[in-house]
DNA sequence: TATTAATCCTATAGATTTAATAGGAAATAC
DNA sequence: GTATTTCCTATTAAATCTATAGGATTAATA
């Protein structure tokens, strides 16, 4: 499952990349708009910030805005900020790799294989899918 | 991320897929061997063979068999009864489709878009690959 | 300079889900 | 009738997700 916070995180993206106005977009007017709690929107923001997605401008008329063009920014960064992995089992995971407890040999286990099929797929969309595309 | 159960549920699919012998597989016998906690994987299978996957047989010499060949026995199926729903969200859901809260119209919303994209390429991936496949 | 509006930061509460355990009832082989 | 195994329900423990609270900091502008 998505969770929340990705889920708002990437409405909230849209958002933005769709904004019209010069200023940087103000959490209130997102949330509002959105549908969003304001506060958890806020965290969520600031994530993106940190991650060095999104810009901010702190005190009246600020607010957040892109740090590249939309179609620069690809939805396999955006996802891995917001959702972590995009692998579903840390042993196929191509950023966040981990062994598993269980399994002695990965290159025999079933899951492993199933689950890199599954990866290849979904980053693919990811690779090709930018931030444009969600906002056209 | 896949859950245990699912992961448990997997190995224990293969496992029981690979036996050579004739009679059923106790699930003492896949919990050692796949180093799973075995009353845990007694609800895990419990479920599988309340879903039709795999039938059982009670007492001495019982366990655990497949209904169907594993070349028939499909990952979408699998996956929907340990996982869940294959989507992300409800909202682009086959099997389980549920509206959302926020959201007053879906074709506009941009991760309604994306998630059929992945939605797709998922299920894709489970209608080509059977029980066969993970365990040869 | 005072006011207002915004981000920033930390903590924490509440809710939900997942993972695992416990204890025995029912069925079957021998 | 004893040992073995599935079957069933309940419960606990742990982790994660969602949301809220309260204020500190920064900047624009009247």
């Amino acid at each position: 499952m998505l969770s929340k916070k990705t889920k708002y995180g990437l409405k909230a993206l849209t958002y933005i990349a769709r904004s019209k106005s010069d200023l940087p977009v103000p959490v209130g007017e997102i949330a509002e708009s959105e549908n969003i709690p304001q506060k958890f929107l806020e965290s969520i923001l600031l994530t993106l910030r940190k991650s060095g997605v999104l810009g901010s401008k702190k005190g009246k008329h600020g607010g957040y805005y892109l740090r590249k063009e939309p179609s620069e920014i690809k939805m396999t960064d955006v996802m891995r900020v917001l959702e972590g992995p995009i692998a579903m089992v840390p042993c196929v995971s191509l950023n966040f790799y981990e062994k598993c407890d269980d399994c002695p040999d990965e290159n025999l286990c079933s899951v492993h294989k199933l689950m890199i099929q599954v990866r290849d797929n979904t980053l693919q969309v990811f690779r090709n899918t930018t931030l444009a595309d969600l906002s056209s």
